[in-house]
DNA sequence: CGTAGGGCTGAAATTTTACTACGCATTTTG
DNA sequence: CAAAATGCGTAGTAAAATTTCAGCCCTACG
């Protein structure tokens, strides 16, 4: 839909080329607006509106917006572009929320390359669970620890060098590390990570697959780091992360079988109590 | 959305009841038509076919129909169904991915709802965020606290009961203060909403629409809080929270102009020192 | 058994919105 | 340079969405 407006940009007068570039500009607006209102954002008049939408083969301003609807509710026909300094509001946060979608979309992709099936069998036998991130991921870490832990498995979650490496010291068989970051090339996490293989702990990164971090863990989660140019682009990748560790979370719970099934329930009732 | 309908099939009137099975039934050709046509076609009139739209939580008869080619055009519109004990690890986790990028897909049909415009129009000027959050929203306080403090404004993250209430106590005028809930009923972040508010803080609330939590406090952010009846669901509002703070940390870059701009590139290069 | 009240309903009025007719202006062309 | 043509916006029209209001039915209570 939109890049058939976009190929059609050409044979277009000028007041219909406004409208076209508005239009393609603020797709999902132009979805939820009148004739009046897209007239006034693209500095023309009603009737341009209308016989642009005739022009690209539509029967009206209608059909225009039922059209757009339709093509964006699909997920994957996202068009990415990054924001700038001149964006509105509405446009940032529209771009920031399809970035959002996107990364998950892709990670959608990725799932049969994932190996949460080789880790869940592993986890269910496990003595503890150690999530560990710095900075952004450090949040995601203490998120998964707090979430973990439901399952009756014990859990921590470490967010600072320090810390990490003394946990990966003392690491044993049993303990489940998780290693949390971005693009995987903090030295500190990387260590970590032999020296707790080394110590026969399993080793779990969640990160990039072409980094030192991915190489030096048994186990990667592959989340592609799309490298961030751009000053305004919000770390999507804490969603995968998290999202990674919702579905690990909830496979291993089945997993675990009905012991964790009875601390979840528990849980619920311990914060909303039946009558 | 044809899932709420139904849920809500039990609150609704005779008339309304009429429509709603008319709804339901054709969805593809109301998607199309007029007020008019589903009246005569659900034999009421066309109050009841406004009033029914009002009644699920719309706006009018022009959103049912946005909704229902939204919900119509969507590539999976598979019932999404919930984790079970009879799942395979695969099967888990494609559920709980499909269910997060639903619900990000969501949030996106609603973002001309929600609150962007004004709420960072009024950041600009504020001396000082807050955000507080208990349990999981505590860690996507945590997360925001650490996001924001980039754009130079100064940043706290709040995540017990003590403490909101009494930073809520020596709230003043220039403070903003988020405060982020899944479902919005806990008594001290409803308290502290008002007192804050009462001391000419600004209150923007993250959570359930229909919450005590929402009344309180001057600004919602509406993210409806899906039941949770399924032990195994994870909580994706965490993901809806974090976007829609991700958002309004780009759209407050953007306002804020060069200032934070330059804050911004600064603490990129912080971490990758340029060469 | 009657009546007051509340809520539901649809006919009609109102407002909003999509679309059309027409004349002016600018460009195009012989 | 004149005549034609095309495109543009003002103003009007038809249609659609939404609100108003009076009647109705059902219930509650005297």
């Amino acid at each position: 839909m939109l890049g058939e407006i976009n190929q059609s940009l050409g044979r277009l007068s000028r007041a219909e080329k406004q409208v076209a570039e508005w239009v393609l500009a603020h797709p999902r607006e132009v979805a939820e607006s009148t004739v009046a209102e897209v007239a006034r954002a693209a500095a023309t008049s009603e009737p341009s509106v209308i016989r642009f939408c005739r022009r690209i083969g539509l029967s009206g301003f209608r059909e225009l917006t039922r059209r757009l609807t339709e093509a964006l509710s699909r997920p994957d026909s996202l068009v990415h572009r990054d924001v700038g300094a001149g964006d509105s509001t509405a446009d940032a946060v529209a771009k920031v929320l399809e970035a959002a979608i996107r990364s998950l979309v892709d990670l959608r992709g990725q799932l049969s390359k994932l190996p949460f099936d080789t880790v869940v069998r592993q986890m269910v036998h496990a003595r503890q669970f150690v999530f560990a991130g710095l900075g952004a991921s450090g949040h995601v870490a203490s998120d998964a620890s707090h979430k973990f832990f439901r399952l009756g498995t014990p859990c921590t979650a470490l967010t600072d060098t320090p810390t990490i490496r003394q946990f990966a010291a003392i690491a044993g068989s049993g303990d489940v590390l998780f290693l949390i970051s971005k693009n995987g090339n903090a030295a500190a996490l990387c260590e970590a990570a032999s020296i707790a293989g080394n110590n026969s702990a399993m080793v779990v990164a969640i990160t990039d697959p072409n980094s030192r971090l991915a190489q030096a863990a048994a186990y990667t989660f592959a989340c592609d780091a799309q490298e961030d140019t751009n000053i305004y682009t919000p770390r999507s990748s804490r969603l995968v992360h998290l999202t990674v560790l919702d579905a690990l979370h909830v496979a291993a719970a089945l997993a675990l079988g009905d012991a964790a099934a009875e601390n979840l329930r528990r849980c619920k009732d311990a914060l909303a109590p039946p009558a």
